[in-house]
DNA sequence: GTGAAAGCGCTAACAA
DNA sequence: TTGTTAGCGCTTTCAC
């Protein structure tokens, strides 16, 4: 039902009787609907005088496209979708940020959906698509594990923002992704806390089988360790069932009441470790003397912590940008891309010395 | 130039060889277009066999409809605008995703515009509405001056998020709002800080005349100062030029470097009193001991800092969800709305006695 | 209760 | 270089 449109339209006192269309445009100079189709489209054929005086014409009439007839026309709309899963962390927002930039400079607007957790974001995205004709796709958080099937389905190119396919069955050439490598990255910080002594190092995540970061980045941490001669202790491997600081905070904190005997946490989230570090503050333990923590991610908020969170920093715009680039390109006929970015150690001061 | 929708459309095996359309249906199952458009739209004047053999056909042929047609056809589209101003304000995530929630509870697509601080917001909107014949527009953190002409150019309703039109000389029928009292609740912040024994309270804001939330929460701060007979020193004004955590760290760096006479601070978000911890604690100054601070605003983060901030709350969610309700009812006919909310004190750790 | 037909504003053949 | 025309998929009178 659209009743919505039933008294929407006047708005009282609208400065123009109508909205001019190209019609409109043609009448008042006297060419054809096509020409001023052209002129508005810059293709080449029209004489510099014509072109002028359509120009004229559109601005004097206040002339604004429309954009529904354009996308019926042509059965495309100049707009992609961008799903979010779990737009709770913070860090999406950064990345959301240089991909709606990056979506304006293109020409393209973008259709935000944010999802809920536990909601399939395929189904929302095939929705999105295909109701709006949507030329693209960028997923934002998803899952590791899209089907082909689910992949057919959306029938149109999508591009992984921070994520890639590792658990599933999508063939390289139909998607494209932008992400970190995970696994390496966890076992970085891992092992930059092993380089500094510590043996006792707790790992906390979503859930170390939740098909993305946190079961892709728990395995970096468990190669660290076992590379180290660490043996896996499963009572430091900290699972919140989400991604929100809330979680985190609980669950260290009831870990804290059971046991203390860890000397430092590597956090798959920076916003997790926040939560943390509040944790332990709360138990009267200090950062990094009693307990050194790292993470990943790079918010600008870690930067603002007591002390500094140290974090091995995502290139948050240069993941929305890249996107946005390769999307554009897919659609423009290019062959779907993989790039893999690296991410900075921001060094901050929750990460000392094993005691 | 629209040279993007080119070969973008043939996403390699297709599922379906032609999206079906109501035409499709129609033949399918040997009714008018009419008729099964009217079933798609809940029209009543169906009789019960048909609807079902049309809602048949509709999944069987996996039907999705066209917005872009329903939009050309009904002239206008099911979609409205959100036009962010400052979106690396954390505050406004949370709103956002509550518009976003409640825009899709109402079958409505957002369409989202984040803006540079400095550029008019009035008219990213305006070219948004227009061109893509939305229903209604609402700003996010916008200034609080816009004029009538700026208004009538939009040409469809809209609704001041967060803000309203304290400066400005828009009839208040002309449009809606949903916003906190700044005024009144900055008199509260400071009036707490009084309560507690300041004097020396320093206000960390945008700027004293930016026509927007600073101007009139600085308002309050002076008003609540002057009622306690406390003079206004302008050397505790400490304007940042922006909203973002980094001015706002190297303002309070940079005045703590000057002096260190004041014994509280009254930051008009709470992302800007975050940094300001941070300052302090770089300076080697410790909150509540040395400097109490007390913000308006209730992000999450602010739960997770040490000692946990203390601030005046806005309802995020609520901020979010009346806006769209209004919307939707002012788009159903109903009268402009104004809904002023109410903050709620979370306290926190950050605000002690004056020493 | 249902169907035929006329657009909505635009793009893109096809003619001229 | 330009104008004419036929749709794009849908909604909505207006007949039946």
């Amino acid at each position: 039902m659209r009743q919505l449109a039933t008294n929407a339209v006047s708005c009282k006192g609208d400065p123009e009787e109508r909205m001019a269309n190209i019609k409109d445009i043609a009448a008042y100079c006297g060419v054809g609907v096509s020409t001023v189709s052209r002129v508005l489209n810059n293709h080449p054929d029209v004489s510099a005088s014509t072109r002028a005086k359509v120009l004229d014409a559109a601005s004097a009439l206040h002339y604004v496209p429309n954009s529904s007839a354009r996308d019926l026309a042509g059965n495309q709309a100049d707009a992609i979708g961008l799903v979010v899963r779990g737009a709770e962390n913070p860090f999406f927002t950064g990345v959301i940020r240089a991909i709606e930039r990056s979506c304006a400079q293109a020409g393209l607007t973008m259709v935000l959906s944010q999802i809920r957790a536990g909601a399939d974001e395929m189904a929302a995205a095939a929705g999105l698509a295909l109701s709006k004709r949507l030329l693209g796709i960028i997923m934002l958080g998803g899952r590791y594990d899209y089907t082909r099937e689910e992949a057919l389905a959306l029938g149109v190119p999508f591009v992984c923002c921070t994520f890639t396919n590792h658990f599933g069955d999508l063939d390289r050439a139909e998607f494209s992704s932008v992400s970190i490598n995970d696994k390496a990255e966890a076992y970085c910080a891992t092992k930059l806390l092993i380089e500094q002594g510590h043996e006792r190092i707790a790992v906390l995540l979503d859930s170390v089988s939740d098909r993305s970061i946190s079961e892709r980045r728990y395995k970096g941490y468990c190669e660290a360790l076992s590379d180290a001669g660490i043996p896996l202790d499963e009572g430091l491997v900290l699972e919140t069932g989400d991604f929100t600081m809330e979680a985190a905070y609980r669950r260290c904190q009831q870990f804290l009441e059971e046991r203390r005997d860890l000397t430092a946490i590597f956090a798959v989230a920076d916003s997790m470790a926040i939560a943390a570090m509040k944790a332990l503050s709360d138990a009267g333990l200090s950062v990094p003397q009693d307990c050194s923590i790292i993470a990943i991610d790079g918010i600008d908020m870690s930067l603002y912590t007591v002390p500094t969170l140290t974090t091995l920093a995502q290139p948050q715009a240069t993941l929305g940008e890249e996107a946005v680039r390769i999307l554009v390109e897919v659609l423009g006929g290019a062959a779907h891309a993989h790039v893999r970015l690296e991410t900075t150690l921001r060094p901050g001061g929750t990460v000392g010395r094993a005691y």
